[in-house]
DNA sequence: GGCTGCACTAAGCGCTCGCTCACCGTCGAC
DNA sequence: GTCGACGGTGAGCGAGCGCTTAGTGCAGCC
């Protein structure tokens, strides 16, 4: 697979359908905030900081603290599903598609490591009605890397026994890069990405 | 592999080692609370309520609500080393070795969900002497996975590149059991174990 | 130039946090 | 029977939390 066919990590300066700028820069800090600290250690006065404005600011651009992290965690869902529906649907085999899908997602997780954190290990911090969205769109996550094993095992491609529980191993060991990524490490976004389609691909029987 | 083969996830009664009986009802109480809700989401309060005592009965056992999860992460990372050792130095092939290593740990981050969680996600909420005495624990976690499979490439039994890479991401997979795994899931901790085995050897191409 | 609208601030409210302290009941030693 | 040791409680301290409110400065419009 050439690099000019693979869906990009989605390394695209983010957030920049957020307005105006002040909610922007809100949001920004938040991100690194809660990817540093955690939500219930981060403090209004924390963020409000790092965004160079006073505690109140936060309040004219969000109702709560809580309403920060839900646009944060809808936007990070959205990225991240838009990332694995642009590679479920290009053109090419299920192996090809399945490698595609699962580099440019750690890619993500390893690249945008901050938004990634917040977005996988904060969702308990939402609310009822904020959480039930955002686990509907995990479900089309799962059903997307789902869908190309699926076809992977109808064309031959793929040899797996147990399709779901194989599905939330994939997605499993991409959303941990996550965790233990940093860019200090001894690899860069993309070689994770490349080892992980690897080994994501023997998981599956694929080679 | 026989079932009388393999190591136990660590499914014993465990904290029996944590004494008086009131100091050990409280670390019990806090594993509950820090696992259900995080460690800075969780009062002293409703620790102290969950052991049926009052919040300053607390402090008689304990200096701060950091050292309770000092204790707990130091305890469940032990345990945690304790089983990968046992799997890693029985005899066998390093297939064998390395099937029993990955089931038994991935059994315990299930079984024991509420503790791994503990242990492998609020690390950053320690202060920094606790936290690099907990960081040199998990370098030996990692030592002996990797020992692992080091001895199957020596061996010819495992087909692997990036031996430090593999070892991460097979860490890594067990890992995230912890965040997703639920009592009410339609997995049993056995089965999750068996699974994730058979997917571990794909990974390093031992069959 | 005066007015309006609004992004933003200084100050602070009510509350809950981690933790402390004065005190209490029980129980073994003598 | 007395007493000290000790595990435990009720009340509350100082601090910091999320969030509010009254007021300020400034850009745009007539």
């Amino acid at each position: 697979m050439s690099t000019a066919e693979e869906t990009t990590g989605g390394e695209v300066e983010p957030w920049e359908e957020v307005t105006p700028d002040a909610a922007r820069r809100l949001l920004v800090a938040a991100v690194e905030a809660f990817a540093e600290r955690g939500y219930h250690a981060t403090t209004t006065r924390d963020i409000a900081g790092r965004a160079g404005m006073s505690p109140a600011a936060l309040y004219i651009h969000y109702k709560t603290k809580e309403e920060l992290l839900h646009r944060i965690s809808r936007i990070g869902h959205d990225k991240a599903l838009d990332i694995l529906r642009t590679a479920a649907r290009r053109e090419g085999t299920a192996t090809e598609r399945l490698a595609d899908a699962v580099s440019s997602f750690v890619r993500w997780h390893a690249g945008r490591r901050t938004t990634a954190r917040v977005v996988q290990y904060e969702l308990d911090a939402l609310g009822p009605e904020a959480r039930a969205e955002i686990v509907a769109l995990r479900r089309q996550v799962d059903a997307e890397v789902r869908g190309i094993i699926e076809d992977g095992v109808a064309s031959g491609e793929f040899d797996v026994l147990d399709v779901h529980g194989t599905t939330l191993a994939v997605l499993s060991l991409c959303i941990d890069v996550a965790r233990w990524f940093t860019v200090n490490g001894p690899r860069t976004p993309e070689e994770v990405g490349a080892l992980y389609a690897d080994l994501v691909l023997r998981m599956v029987g694929a080679q």
